[in-house]
DNA sequence: CATATGTCCTGAGAGC
DNA sequence: TGCTCTCAGGACATAT
């Protein structure tokens, strides 16, 4: 399930090993399950990496973003269950792809993983003209932390979906996915089944405010390895931020903000949501 | 155009 | 104990 701040997470914990080095090659490991999404194939990778050095290591809404000093970028989507590992992997049988680069007496690490347990995530060594697509406004909205209120109200104001359901849609905006959906609207008080469009101006405040205080407060904590175990930082150690959170996944307790709620589960979107009836009430429809 | 639903994938856990 | 079934939710394709 990485989001935005696991995503942040991976970034910031591979940088310091893989930022300004060559490439030496770029290997798909042996592996018996199904293959992932890698375009365009491992020899044309091979062809134009060749000699290249990773300049830049960036996020863009949920993708790990390798930019090569040709021009050419990596652009890696976890999904849910991808790692980006320079150490030990949960196990050696779902390693989906294996940047190595040329020792460097300065760094200690000379590959940089893929894993992939459930494989839906996707691998692309985009060119400029297709990262202008790929990572570009028709694609996906402004990122989550850069959002200011006025673009909430506008990205807000021109749908009936549910609260809830529009945040988890990149267009509108970039980052943000079903477990920080659930905090988020928690610490702002909103009921997630009000449609987006109706929410006040002061809904929209808190809600402004309420998405980097999440989103940061998640990063600080290297974010949420929940129960399956499966997210891990780039030195293959669990997250902390599950132990913070409110609502996702507590169906059933009290609520932590108000003590009078208990957490309810409902599905949206085929998703789940959790919230408190009590203090994200839905308001009476006109 | 907006909105809703189906699809992919693996392994954990439930239930019998 | 071992089988079958359901579920988790990223992004995108397709349908309405």
């Amino acid at each position: 399930m990485p989001e935005l701040p696991e995503v942040e997470t991976m970034v910031r914990g591979i940088r310091p090993h893989i930022e300004g080095r060559r490439i030496r090659e770029v290997r798909v490991p042996p592996c018996r399950c199904r293959p992932l999404l890698i375009e365009p194939r491992p020899k044309t990778i091979a062809r134009r990496v060749a000699g290249a050095t990773v300049d830049r290591i960036w996020r863009r809404a949920k993708r790990v973003v390798l930019s090569l000093s040709t021009g050419d970028a990596f652009a890696v989507e976890p999904r849910m269950t991808g790692l980006m590992l320079v150490d030990e992997a949960p196990d050696d049988s779902h390693l989906r792809l294996e940047w190595v680069f040329e020792p460097s007496p300065q760094h200690e690490v000379n590959s940089l993983w893929f894993w992939d347990r459930r494989g839906l995530g996707t691998i692309r060594l985009l060119t400029p003209e297709e990262q202008a697509v790929v990572f570009g406004p028709d694609r996906l909205g402004t990122d989550a932390l850069e959002m200011t209120e006025t673009e909430w109200r506008e990205v807000l104001s021109s749908t009936r979906t549910a609260i809830k359901v529009a945040l988890l849609n990149q267009k509108r905006v970039a980052g943000i996915g079903n477990l920080y959906a659930s905090e988020i609207l928690h610490l702002s008080r909103i009921s997630p089944e009000v449609p987006a469009q109706e929410l006040s101006r002061k809904q929209i405040s808190r809600l402004a405010n309420a998405v980097p205080a999440i989103l940061n407060e998640a990063i600080r904590y290297e974010g949420s390895t929940l129960g399956d175990g499966t997210y891990r930082n780039a030195l293959n150690e669990t997250g902390g931020y599950q132990n913070a959170h409110m609502v996702y996944a507590r169906e059933g307790e009290l609520c932590p903000t108000c003590r009078r709620g208990t957490i309810v589960r409902i599905v949206q979107a085929q998703r789940s949501t959790f919230f408190c009836r009590v203090c994200q009430r839905k308001p009476r429809s006109k």
